[in-house]
RNA sequence: UGGGGUAUCGCCAAGCGGUAAGGCACUAGUUUUUGGUACUGGUAUUCGGGGGUUCGAAUCCCUCUACCCCAUCCA
């Protein structure tokens, strides 16, 4: 289990600590026009986890505001999904659909506020006037209409008078806004169809950026989590709920990080498209990653809530390797599952020195497996093994079944190839094999080492089934099309022949099949005349591995870094730039940054006139300083030039360190108070007296002696570890440069 | 091109000025009647590049680069 939250959960601790929700509700919000996917599986983890990690709740809700693509069997299998993946929404699935009435009392509130308006652009005008990335855009002149003239257009649109397309109600926010999706958003727009649940009551529905905010507000959500892009809707959710002046809380938007999995596709629309055009047979096809295909394959969903996770939340993109996927259902079906034979390419085997037959008393799980529960194997004269566990002319490290090696049967005894029958073309048809009777698994008195057990079945007592073989949907790590689709993903074989007591006592629904992966009893195709089985995932195969050609291990070329040209100076900066470095001996760096800021070089100049000691004053604004100036402006900053000038000072008579300069800084950047006043308040007041410092430094020794013999050793990076430990001991007062002289000495 | 994001091992991902977590994958070995599992070890002298500040930088500052998102009456 990850033992460090990520950046989601802090988000909601902090929130919760600060007062600001008393109980955490988040939502989990489809609009319900497909089939969920995995990648949904990972916003269910992350939205019902947290909710239920913090005691709060989470709501299912439909974003049904889009009447022509939704439908009631997508609400179906989203209910489905969650369920599968064993969260609770609680009573009632939310609909956006239900707030229409609030939504629309919301909207005219808006016009009145005179900061919604009707436009009647058309759509193409529409587009024109929004501008582009590096042009503002422009207003509709529809925008000037009165309040009166709006509430009467807007109240005429829902009541259907108008035809699609006629007029849209925009917010009015910003048309040259550098996000566009400020240039006065849509939020609503006419559609004379038939919603899915609202019927024909409504011929306007909601925009997303509309109803989304106030359907969080509404079902009183604190923490709207959703994908990255989204991020530049963010200013509309806030611009919504800010205006209408919503009593509080409200809820706040963060984004994470869609899923992506090599090898696969998730979008809603290429699925689509593969169901559409047949690549596979529906919506569950165990080739998708869709919940559905899971769950038909027979992925657990404690795999999938592993797999969501292990895989993290975070605000970088990126691919996961379905590898991760696949180590999540084996592990969990590793304890779980009953072994069982199959042989998937029969070869048949005649053993000449057994007659008759017997059971053989078989535990259905490893010893490594705490789980009981056996059955009996049929055996006798003729079995079948599988066709790759014997070869004739074996490479070096074949641990099978070979004309000079032995191999035990698993479970049972063990056998050796005495001949081998072909057909005309030279195929193996047929191996006969003797059988050691003193070799009996578990009453071992023969003395041969194998150095492997193979799975076999009794040819008279083996049933046929259909066992199909799954394989990655597309053959490209990141596919890009149909030309993609990998031709091999999908291999039915009709007739592999499996031991009786799966078919007939139905130990469980998935098993491994020894050596072969895992499997499942299709739940759909299943029946007891044509038993079906679904591959889930292979077992991890050294051998086959082995006995591949390597993939060639590409050169990594070492990524060539481009260099940009840099803006050149102006004129007054150049001339700036060049007191700097020459009058007052700045480096070439920090006379530079500060050139180029004309706020900073100011605040530079001032607290220059106050203290004459240029290089510190410069690296300190340079550094310190122009982090807080990228907030806010120079007025509104709380300390003074003079305040710095004073900083400094102290630490140019070494009262204070530097470590400490940036504490009391900090404190400056809060209260504005002097620094003075800081440092003396908190007992700031650099430790110097090796003296002092010695006792501190030599009990840090004693209690890492671990870490002073990787020093002694030749680990010299771990001397910042003394120091640090030191630092934190004296609460950053001791002077470092004394502490590393002496901590160096000490641990000579 | 304007704005908003992101960059730490082959793939995910912690880290928030003081010893570069963890998982997957890979790899070597031990155990094994599954070439499975389990166990033990090995895998980043370095955090997209370059500078700067600091006793000390993945973390702070400057700058460059690459990738993602935004100009649907979709969500």
């Amino acid at each position: 289990m990850n033992q460090s939250k990520d950046f989601l959960r802090t988000i909601v601790e902090e929130d919760l600590k600060s007062g600001k929700y008393k109980e955490v509700v988040t939502r989990f919000p489809p609009e319900p026009n497909g089939f969920p996917h995995i990648g949904h599986a990972k916003s269910i983890a992350i939205n019902f986890g947290i909710a239920r990690d913090y005691k709060g709740h989470c709501n299912l809700r439909m974003d049904d505001t889009n009447p022509t693509t939704e439908d009631t069997q997508y609400v179906e299998a989203l209910k489905d999904a969650v369920k599968w993946l064993g969260f609770d929404w609680g009573d009632d699935v939310y609909f956006t659909s239900d707030y229409f009435f609030q939504l629309y009392d919301y909207a005219v509130q808006l016009i009145k506020m005179d900061k919604a308006y009707v436009d009647s652009l058309d759509e193409e005008t529409m587009r024109e006037y929004r501008g582009t990335v590096t042009e503002a855009g422009r207003r509709s002149k529809y925008a000037q209409r009165s309040v009166e003239e709006n509430l009467d257009l807007f109240d005429r649109m829902k009541n259907g008078e108008f035809k699609d397309g006629e007029h849209v109600l925009r917010a009015k926010i910003d048309m040259s806004a550098a996000n566009m999706k400020m240039r006065d958003p849509l939020l609503y727009r006419i559609r004379h169809a038939h919603h899915f649940r609202a019927g024909d009551e409504w011929s306007i529905y909601p925009m997303y950026d509309f109803a989304h905010c106030l359907s969080d507000y509404i079902e009183g959500v604190t923490h709207s989590i959703c994908t990255l892009e989204f991020e530049n809707n963010r200013d509309i959710y806030n611009w919504v709920l800010d205006t209408l002046e919503l009593k509080p809380p409200r809820p706040y938007q963060h984004e994470f990080a869609r899923l992506g999995i090599n090898y696969t596709v998730m979008s809603k629309r290429k699925l689509l498209e593969l169901v559409e055009d047949g690549q596979v047979s529906g919506w569950d096809d165990p080739r998708l990653p869709t919940i559905a295909g899971y769950k038909r394959r027979g992925y657990t969903p404690e795999s999938i809530l592993t797999f969501c996770d292990q895989i993290g939340i975070a605000k970088a993109n990126s691919m996961v390797d379905v590898a991760q996927l696949e180590f999540c259902i084996r592990d969990d079906l590793n304890t779980k599952v009953p072994r069982v034979m199959c042989v998937l390419d029969p070869l048949k085997v005649t053993i000449e020195n057994y007659e008759g037959s017997e059971e053989i008393d078989a535990s259905y799980y490893p010893d490594d497996v705490p789980k009981d529960g056996s059955r009996k194997l049929p055996f006798s004269r003729e079995i079948y093994i599988e066709r790759d566990d014997f070869m004739e002319n074996p490479p070096k490290g074949y641990f099978r079944l070979t004309p000079e090696q032995p191999v035990r049967l698993k479970h049972g005894f063990i056998i050796s190839c005495k001949e081998v029958i072909k057909d005309a073309n030279g195929n193996i048809t047929e191996i006969k094999a003797e059988y050691y009777p003193d070799s009996r698994s578990g009453s071992d008195s023969s003395g041969i080492k194998v150095k492997s057990a193979i799975q076999w079945v009794s040819a008279k007592e083996a049933k046929t089934v259909e066992v199909r073989l799954y394989d990655r949907l597309f053959s490209a790590e990141i596919p890009e099309g149909v030309d993609d689709l990998n031709p091999d993903s999908l291999k039915i074989i009709k007739d592999a022949l499996i031991e009786p007591a799966v078919i007939t006592d139905k130990p469980d629904e998935r098993f491994q099949f020894e050596r072969q992966g895992y499997f499942y009893a299709d739940p759909v195709d299943y029946s007891d005349e044509n038993p079906v089985f679904n591959k889930i995932v292979g077992l991890k195969d050294s051998w086959s591995k082995k006995t591949k050609v390597k993939d060639t291990p590409k050169p990594k070329a070492k990524k060539v870094q481009v260099d940009g040209e840099v803006v050149p100076m102006s004129e007054a900066e150049q001339a700036l730039f060049d007191k700097y470095t020459a009058e007052f001996g700045l480096n070439s760096e920090v006379a530079n940054t500060l050139a180029r800021d004309e706020q900073l070089s100011s605040f530079y100049e001032e607290s220059l006139s106050l203290l004459d000691s240029p290089v510190s004053l410069a690296n300190i604004v340079t550094n310190e300083v122009a982090r807080e100036l990228k907030q806010i402006e120079a007025s509104e900053l709380k300390f003074s030039a003079k305040q710095i000038a004073q900083l400094v000072q102290m630490v140019d008579d070494t009262t204070i360190s530097n470590k400490i300069a940036k504490q009391v800084f900090e404190e400056m950047v809060r209260s504005g108070e002097d620094p003075a006043k800081i440092v003396e308040a908190k007992g700031l007041v650099q430790i110097s007296d090796p003296a002092k410092i010695s006792p501190i430094i030599d009990e840090i020794i004693t209690k890492n002696p671990d870490n002073v013999a990787k020093f002694r050793a030749g680990n010299t990076k771990l001397l910042s570890f003394f120091v640090g430990q030191v630092l934190k001991a004296t609460g950053g007062k001791a002077n470092p440069k004394v502490v590393n002289e002496l901590v160096a000495e000490k641990l000579k």
